[in-house]
DNA sequence: CTGAAAGCGCTTACAG
DNA sequence: CTGAAAGCGCTTACAG
């Protein structure tokens, strides 16, 4: 057992408070200096840190955060939350992290039992649109931030990017590339992003004057498996798509395998663009061209917000939302992928 | 502000005690069937559920774990925290994760960080040989458990995989393929994969009757770009080896880029073994066939074993050692990448 | 100026 | 049988 309070005030002879301003390094103390040090000196020899338990049930804070999103294994949610402990450790909190794989079930449990524990602010990624949890969390007023995803538009903190446009963005590319039959792997309808990048696709072809073909959209959701067998399902019409516009990095993946395994070559017969700008994008041959999102940034930014609530005790319902970049690779464009051409080394 | 016992008891007309236990399921509890009913019905009203910090105050224990590794975006430590996690909360933990980056630093100051808010119990994946904070958290009598590394071989709880005999049947594989110049981008010293790895691969040599040329063994430490300058230089010897057995995978990857880089081929110019077998390993062309450490079981099994000393209130040393098992995918052996092959998908 | 007391929100051994 | 009290380990407004 650590060493307490009343313990260390037994050895030196003084009231356990006393103790508890040194500590603390109270300005308003007045204590003789021989005592002060010997205070001072025990403190280091017992390397007392006071109990943060107890600290938090006087203080009413425990300098702990909570990180909700769908799944750590995602090398965005990763980047995410190192963002956020990057953020969070210096100011003295740590992080506990949630995985819901997508389950409003989990993430409900998860939130229930992080209030219980009391964690000062929660920054959820796995959100969806009109979500119970997020209205719980407003009218328990629980500072929170919504990462990436949103409930309902405007009423939350917010960290993001512009989904429609990165999504407009996208499709322009391969319209300007000279394709005309686009087709998009989406998103769930209960999910912001899912609906904003279909919406972003479809102002595209129509700010491009190409008739959309409701036959060219399948929703994919969000994984591999999913692209993979959209793709599939795309390719097989009669008058299949050249290129398709993936809501996500993990569905382009599966699009990509599934042209491969046809024996498709890409970007040739088939172009691919998809979103996130996950590692793998670039290690893929080709490389995936995609809208680069910035998790490691939108941690740090998340974090800011939540601290600003924390600490002033309003919540402003700031919304932060990032300009998407195009990465432009070898899936959409021939030759893109300069930094794999041996020529690169070969000058050595 | 959350709804506190004595607010509820108030409400009733009763002691907060008869809420708390009645909230608790105390068996011993007599108390008039209305009275129970009314307070039942005020609980499930309010949502009621205890303060955690109160409670973890009372009852000496915080229902926290903590898991510290080097880097969550590395995929072996986020599929061993998704084992922690999915050993953690059914049983009503929460997890707190810590990155440390490879510093010791970082890592102690976590660590004091994490015992000031008295978690329960720590997994450290990020420890290294002889760590002061290992012996530390010994000391402080901090339930604990090690996994993947260890720091004194024996003394701690711990849960990894036999690194000795995967390393020696990596290199048989490649003897038995017919490689006589077998390099390996190594470990630091310091970490007891990289020493273990190492001696598994030097005793597989010497069990085969080769000489071991210590110019083949390099100091890659365990990211791409060490993995890919180390196999640099292993590349432009005079007699250079015809296969390298990296200490992990993402030496290894650093490897297979400038191998192709250099235009030379895989497996038939070079051969590339890796270690832990992480999902980019599969996904590589050709694949890289490696030893797989099963992850998400370690998260699973180190939480048992953790939960145990919890409960237990013992340190029994455990030591959980996995078998490694190879994967052996087309950076080795032709044709192995069968998921590969068009020929799967044609015969739809 | 500084020590003693109250109180954060619980749980449970104890007294009435 | 059940209510009241003690106490977990802190911090800080308050009384002396």
């Amino acid at each position: 057992m650590p060493v307490t309070l009343k313990q260390l005030a037994d050895r030196v002879g003084v009231h356990p408070s006393t103790i508890s301003r040194v500590a603390n390094n109270d300005p308003g103390l007045r204590i003789s200096p021989a005592t002060r040090s010997r205070i001072e000196a025990l403190l280091r020899e017992t390397e007392y840190r006071p109990n943060g338990i107890a600290r938090g049930l006087k203080l009413q804070q425990t300098l702990a955060l909570a990180v909700v999103i769908p799944d750590v294994t995602n090398p965005l949610f990763a980047a995410l939350f190192r963002g956020v402990e990057d953020g969070a450790s210096p100011r003295g909190y740590n992080v506990v992290l949630c995985n819901t794989d997508g389950s409003p079930d989990r993430q409900r449990s998860h939130l229930a039992s992080l209030t219980a524990r009391r964690v000062d602010g929660v920054i959820l990624a796995s959100t969806f649109l009109r979500d119970p949890s997020v209205r719980w969390l407003r009218q328990q007023r629980i500072p929170h931030v919504l990462v990436n995803r949103f409930s309902d538009d405007g009423l939350d903190p917010f960290v993001g990017s512009d989904d429609v446009m990165g999504a407009k963005v996208a499709t322009q590319h391969l319209y300007a590339l000279g394709h005309r039959r686009i087709a998009h792997l989406a998103g769930q309808p209960t999910v912001s992003t899912g609906v904003l990048r279909r919406r972003g696709y479809l102002a595209a072809l129509a700010e491009a004057g190409v008739k959309a073909d409701p036959k060219l959209v399948v929703e994919s959701g969000y994984v591999e498996d999913g692209g993979a067998r959209g793709t599939e399902r795309l390719l097989s019409m009669r008058d299949r798509p050249t290129a398709i516009f993936a809501v996500n990095d993990m569905a382009a993946v599966g699009a990509h395998s599934v042209a491969r395994r046809l024996g498709l070559r890409i970007p040739d017969d088939l172009a691919v663009v998809g979103y996130n700008n996950i590692p793998l994008a670039g290690r893929l041959i080709p490389g995936l061209t995609t809208v680069h999102v910035p998790a490691h940034e939108f941690g740090i930014m998340a974090t800011r917000l939540l601290l600003e609530q924390i600490e002033s005790g309003q919540r402003p319902a700031r919304q932060v939302v990032f300009q998407p970049q195009l990465v432009v690779r070898g899936s959409t464009v021939v030759g893109a992928d300069v930094e794999l051409a041996p020529a690169a080394l070969m000058q050595e």
